[in-house]
DNA sequence: CCCATGTCAGTATTACTGACATTG
DNA sequence: CCAATGTCAGTAGTACTGACATGG
């Protein structure tokens, strides 16, 4: 029976860099009053401005709930605005948003360029299509989006 | 002044690739009775037998008190025992503890082996090298183990 | 004396499950 | 009617900061 060991193990390489990653993403967004959640909330509102919760939860791999509080605290930093089309809630960046995603995403690059600066361009673009295959293989991590 | 770009980034393809992970993990150990959390800590301990609290923290990045209260849980369903030498307690695991962190090492194997089924042993390798190099250059993402 | 450790307490953030009304 | 959505509530799991005594 295989089993794991910690020296050669994926999965633990992939959650140490997950891990320090996220932590330098969290030095660098503080100034900005921003948590990795929000930032990553805002960074998709920004790429498909008029999205849904529930199509927002689903692209970050959380319920609807947890995505409905995700926003009401950034409605309530007035860094986005929803606007009502039938039942349906459509989420967009304010103009103190935009301004607020924009800096917070330079930062952000920054930090992913120092991770991946070890890496010629060619590699980078390999571990790009690596992960993505690993998450595939994974079959779409979807967290039970309250389905019963 | 560059910003983030979702389709390119390989912080998000990380991010996704890990919580995919982390989610198949949860599911696979849920009938084993463990988290994530405490799996990690199990796999560290039967690696290293007789490491401190203090050690056991680093080693996952997160705080000693984090660890004590997760080593206190293990404790109380009797997989892991402690040894005081001194001040400074060294955890094992029990026999109990040791036939558990198998069976889950076993389980966890099988779902990273799903997760790289998509790669060549080659590129597992590079992949591993890669992600340790990015790990490296993010400068040991220590989470402020309580040092004022 | 200093630094690291173990430990007790309190708190915060995040996300989950349950439940229910509503819309298309 | 059914599936999806938004939303209100409650809860859990994890980790953090603060504080303090102790040991080497």
């Amino acid at each position: 029976m295989q089993r794991v060991d910690l020296d050669t193990s994926i999965g633990y390489a992939l959650k140490r860099t997950a891990t320090a990653l996220r932590t330098a993403m969290e030095a660098s967004l503080r100034s900005l009053g921003l948590s990795v959640p929000q930032y990553s909330c805002l960074e998709i509102l920004d790429a498909r401005p008029g999205i849904s919760n529930a199509d927002l939860a689903r692209g970050v791999f959380v319920t609807r709930q947890a995505m409905h509080q995700l926003l009401g605290g950034l409605q309530e930093a007035a860094l986005v605005s929803a606007d009502g089309h039938g039942r349906v809630q459509r989420y967009s960046l304010t103009p103190e948003g935009k301004r607020i995603v924009k800096a917070a995403s330079a930062a952000v690059a920054v930090v992913e360029e120092q991770m991946v600066s070890g890496l010629p361009a060619a590699e980078r673009q390999r571990l790009l299509d690596d992960l993505e295959r690993c998450t595939a293989a994974l079959g779409e991590g979807e967290p039970a989006t309250s389905r019963p």
